[in-house]
RNA sequence: GGGCCUGUAGCUUAGUCAGGUAGAGCGCCGGGCUUUUAACCCGGUGGCCGGGGGUUCGAAUCCCCUCAGGCCCGCCA
């Protein structure tokens, strides 16, 4: 059975209406791991409708959380918005200068995110953090908090194994000059919390306004039970013994909830790139990976996963690898069969799980997903013919594609080639034509070779210049110099790509064009 | 120091929660497609399930120990 649904089951159990969950804080330019808080969520928010479990997708966005430091990306002006919260502060240019007046930090880095996850197929209910505090639905958390200060110090203390500071006050007031920083609790008076910021200034944040927020660890507790939340599976980090979900859910009892159960993803790595970094610039973001491959296989990615096992993103080999099972698995699910093994048969439901949570319109059949073309076929048709038109009548004749290509196909080959011309593109994948035979090279041909290439030469020097011809050009030369045709293309595969097997010869041929051709022959 | 995850065929892995003959894909090898697309079709090769002990009629699966790799533990999520 699928993660997903297996969840499901168990939320079934738990009763009521599900609520589903993910939280990110809009820090900065966000990336591919950023999908798997979002998805693992979205997943389970599926499996339970599949399953005839009301259920709804929630997007919380930690809007109220602070800047914490001047980022790579950001320009030293940035140093005054340190400990504001990013609601408030404006958002960066290219130069990674403040721009007042337009939108905010947080917005800045929501919004292309949002837009790529619409592609995918997700449409959660977004709730900006900070707007719920300046509604007034945590004042009831707030006031439960600070009445219940010492338990959850107490709670915090004793699961977290941490010392929290004397002065510890589960609520964090915004100072006079916008800052959570520094900023030290002198009283409580219902509505109010009274405090000194660190300029030594002195004021009062109202719990029903966005004046102030609750520490991280009772936030989340909190809107748990704001949103109703059921689930939220949480990154590693969370998962920890002692991490904030061992105390977000005795916090949330404290507080009369009825929190979600532990569920913890782990981290999505970028292979053979070292850490993903936005300074470094090697960071792949959702709408990078979505100009390389569709979004069913970028869901893919997610689903075909086990929640708890590594995923090592790689826009090289690795997607090729799972481009091409996915559209395996399409073209051709698991059936069920008489006297399958209860294995097999669980294999077959994760896997049909998987197909079906990795479609972009819940509930659409993946068949109508499917291309027909394999990714590493399309790639090679993609960098040998320079024409689109070409790469259709090519597939038309091998039978991958009947008619007019689909929008689908269509779209994929523009992706295709994008990723081909782009930098991700893996190198064992390219096919380079030699532009002349090492030295070395030429000494290892026997007499029989070198007779057969310039039969060769000689042939299609003159010949009409069309894939038939070629290919008669190269059977004739290789019966004239009496070797095998099967050796024949091999040695033509190595003289031309240092291989021994490599795309159709004869469309290599045309593509390469008789002047080049006749060059490397020689 | 505390904790989590992973280790199954050359590679990627399913199966571990509910113990009952180890499955798949890729790769590789062979054959077919009589124009040889890295396509497509058929067949085959390949695993003392990291190691050791225990429980059991029976263990990849449960328990204990151990080795290896990865990761998390700052009011950063």
């Amino acid at each position: 059975m699928h993660w997903a649904d297996y969840t499901a089951k168990i939320l079934r159990e738990r009763g009521g209406p599900q609520v589903s969950a993910s939280g990110i804080t809009p820090s900065g330019e966000f990336h591919i791991g950023h999908l798997r808080e979002i998805l693992s969520a979205e997943m389970i928010h599926r499996a339970c409708l599949d399953a005839g479990i009301e259920s709804e997708y929630v997007f919380i966005v930690d809007s109220m959380d602070p800047l914490r430091r001047v980022y790579d990306f950001l320009s030293p002006s940035y140093e005054q918005f340190i400990g504001h919260p990013l609601a408030y502060i404006p958002a960066p240019d290219n130069n990674g200068d403040p721009v007042m007046g337009g939108s905010s930090y947080a917005e800045h880095f929501l919004n292309p995110f949002l837009q790529a996850l619409e592609k995918i197929g997700v449409k959660p209910k977004v709730v900006m953090n900070h707007e719920t505090y300046e509604s007034g639905a945590f004042a009831k958390g707030i006031d439960m908090a600070i009445m219940n200060r010492e338990n959850i110090r107490g709670l915090i203390e004793e699961i977290s194994g941490r010392e929290l500071e004397e002065n510890w006050f589960p609520y964090n007031p915004i100072g006079a000059d916008g800052s959570l920083d520094g900023v030290r609790v002198t009283g409580y008076e219902k509505p109010f919390v009274h405090w000194a910021d660190s300029n030594g200034l002195e004021g009062r944040s109202d719990i029903r306004k966005a004046e102030g927020k609750l520490p991280w660890r009772i936030d989340w507790a909190a809107r748990w039970i704001i949103h109703g939340i059921t689930c939220e599976p949480a990154g590693k980090d969370h998962g920890s013994a002692g991490g904030s979900f061992d105390t977000g859910i005795p916090i949330c009892k404290l507080l009369g909830g009825n929190p979600p159960d532990k569920i913890v993803y782990e981290w999505i790595q970028m292979k053979g790139m070292g850490p993903m970094s936005s300074s470094t610039g090697l960071t792949v973001g959702p709408m990078d990976a979505l100009s390389l491959v569709p979004p069913e296989i970028l869901r893919y990615v997610i689903a075909r996963s086990k929640i708890n096992r590594h995923i090592e993103f790689d826009t090289g080999p690795s997607l090729f690898q799972i481009a091409d099972e996915y559209e395996r698995l399409v073209s051709s699910p698991l059936e069920e069969k008489e006297g399958m093994s209860k294995r097999q048969a669980v294999s077959l439901a994760t896997q049909s799980g998987a197909l079906r949570l990795s479609q972009v319109s819940r509930g659409s059949k993946p068949m109508d997903s499917f291309a027909g073309v394999s990714f590493r076929h399309l790639s090679m048709l993609a960098q040998i013919k320079s024409s689109d038109k070409d790469v259709w009548l090519s597939l038309e004749r091998s039978g991958h594609m009947e008619g007019e290509p689909s929008i689908q196909l269509r779209e994929r080959l523009a992706r295709m080639r994008s990723w081909i011309d782009g930098p991700h593109f893996p190198d064992e994948s390219k096919v380079e034509i030699r532009v002349e035979l090492p030295i070395d090279e030429k000494k290892d041909l026997d007499a029989k070779s070198v007779n057969f290439l310039s039969e060769l030469s000689a042939r299609l020097s003159k010949c009409d210049w069309d894939e038939d011809s070629i290919v008669k050009s190269i059977k004739d030369s290789c019966e004239s110099s009496e070797i095998p045709t099967r050796d024949g293309f091999k040695l033509l595969y190595w003289v031309l790509i240092g291989k021994n097997d490599g795309p159709k010869a004869s469309s290599l041929i045309y593509e390469i064009g008789r002047t080049k051709l006749l060059r490397l022959l020689k």
